[in-house]
DNA sequence: GTGTGACTCAAAGTCCGTT
DNA sequence: AAACGGACTTTGAGTCACA
């Protein structure tokens, strides 16, 4: 199918977000438990799929220890 | 449940964006119209009781001629 | 020019699993 | 450890009439 799946907006929100969990030694499922998300869920935004809300934002910024803007 | 209309992240968000707005002399209608957005979405934003997705902070960042980062 | 409640509907977000 | 899919519930997106 059309392999595009989310905007350039998600995908480089994602990338940035992957890069900073891993800076941290961190897995999307330890993430995922730490913040109180869905380990697929995680997944999804740092594939650039999913259009993550405000405070899912700041949620995950804050389990990482770094700010919101740092994703941006 | 005992759902507040609206996080602190939220409100938070809501004063940094009308803050902005107003700084670059714009009414809410008018950035509605900008960012193709409605205007009471804007303002509900702004007020603190949506919570908006990253897809539309990005937009309504480009529509005021800043970086979604200074929203945070 | 803005606030607010109510509404529809698509998408956000969860939970189960397999690869 | 992460990608991916299906089925599910909840919430955001988008709009309107009225204050």
């Amino acid at each position: 199918m059309s392999s595009d799946s989310g905007s350039a907006i998600q995908k480089r929100f994602g990338e940035n977000l992957r890069s900073i969990r891993k800076s941290k030694g961190l897995s999307q499922e330890t993430l995922a438990l730490i913040c109180g998300l869905d380990r697929t869920y995680i997944g999804g935004v740092e594939r650039g799929e999913r259009n993550i809300s405000l405070v899912n934002i700041v949620k995950i910024a804050q389990s990482l220890g770094v700010e919101a803007k740092d994703f941006f």
